[in-house]
DNA sequence: TAAAAAATCAATCAATCGTTTGATTTGAAT
DNA sequence: ATTCAAATCAAACGATTGATTGATTTTTTA
């Protein structure tokens, strides 16, 4: 059963994706979620502290990556490189609405509580990267080392646009499929290429 | 000389980039341009409709490719591409606010013409994209076809996440040099980074 | 230089904003 | 059944929003 509470913190996340912070009224947010409006500061205190708890319930809801994943010997760097990835693309694809205030956060973002949390997590995958990346080339996995910002920036980018830009992209292609069936070929195909170009920057040959 | 109409949409400009449209008062804009209120709503009619002249003007003051482009014979399909990511990631560059806000736009937008502005411009790429990498596979220079979606949410989605966390990286790689310095090292090593993945993904190959 | 037009201003408009109030209802504990 | 705290509500708060007014100054035109 979904609480009153996580009812006005959905309705927000969706009304923030969808107009951006300060372009939802709280009257919306409540009427959204089907509350009084007195509920938000009844609840959050205020506007401001209901998109920080948004942001902390989704932060806590489940890690980016296993915590051990550096730490395992059963698989090889490139195959950790997969794990980050398709663990973040999958993160970006089930929370579509948190991920998009998260974006549009970082073009301008006041708040320097969501500004650490955004920075703590690309900071985290810069640091994954390059433990993964020194650790492959120790072992010779990998031939290649490239600047781990433009790893970052290709993965995240690529990412991203893609998932913004797909409503696009399939008016282009002119796709006349189903919405569902798109969408995982959509997907499948993003998160292959994504892995095609890392291939290339890291200098990793499969069956080698 | 610039004009007192000017000065009204640059101070707009730059504060839509900073704290977007809704998060930006008339009253901060009039300030910022050093004029009265009133004169927002005397030259441009409303904030609406200033922030639509924005558009306007800055679509206007330059084509993002030369037209003749795709029917040159002087140069090849590679070079054709270079160009292009050239001149767009030199557009990104000069024109930083007003792709800020160009891209919190693309995360919501309720405006019809900054829907259909964007649009315009996605489509305008896709299409440059398809035409020469078909006119390239025919010549031989380029031998995959890769989906241009594909192509594009890298090529866009890589310059403009490299843009939007230059600090942090900076940040992150502890630079010391001076700004202007790292500025262009590394606009030019993203520039080359670029190229270097869609040489893989057309399969071009130099001195051939 | 006189008249007309354009530009600028302080002051104010109604509407909406986030937030709070104080009364009322609800639901569990005693 | 009574008590009491939690939950809910309509109504209103002051502040700020985008926009407009009508008077005044500046500039252009004749």
């Amino acid at each position: 059963m979904i609480s009153k509470e996580e009812n006005i913190l959905f309705a927000a996340e969706k009304l923030f994706a969808e107009k951006g912070f300060e372009g939802t009224s709280t009257r919306e947010i409540a009427k959204e979620a089907n509350v009084n409006i007195s509920m938000i500061s009844y609840y959050f205190g205020s506007k401001e502290k209901l998109y920080e708890k948004l942001v902390e319930y989704r932060m806590n809801e489940g890690q980016f990556f296993s915590k051990d994943l550096l730490g395992r010997t059963d698989i090889n760097e490139w195959q950790k490189i997969e794990k980050v990835i398709d663990q973040f693309s999958n993160k970006i694809r089930t929370q579509k609405c948190f991920y998009r205030i998260m974006q549009r956060e970082q073009l301008h973002t006041q708040n320097p509580q969501i500004v650490a949390f955004l920075k703590q997590i690309k900071m985290g995958f810069l640091s994954m990267y390059s433990q993964i990346l020194e650790s492959g080339l120790k072992n010779g996995i990998f031939t290649k080392n490239p600047p781990i910002y433009l790893l970052h920036s290709t993965v995240s980018g690529t990412l991203f646009y893609a998932f913004n830009a797909k409503e696009m992209y399939k008016e282009f292609l002119k796709e006349t499929e189903d919405e569902e069936a798109f969408d995982e070929r959509y997907y499948t195909e993003l998160n292959k290429h994504i892995k095609y170009l890392l291939k290339d920057l890291l200098g990793y040959e499969e069956n080698k």
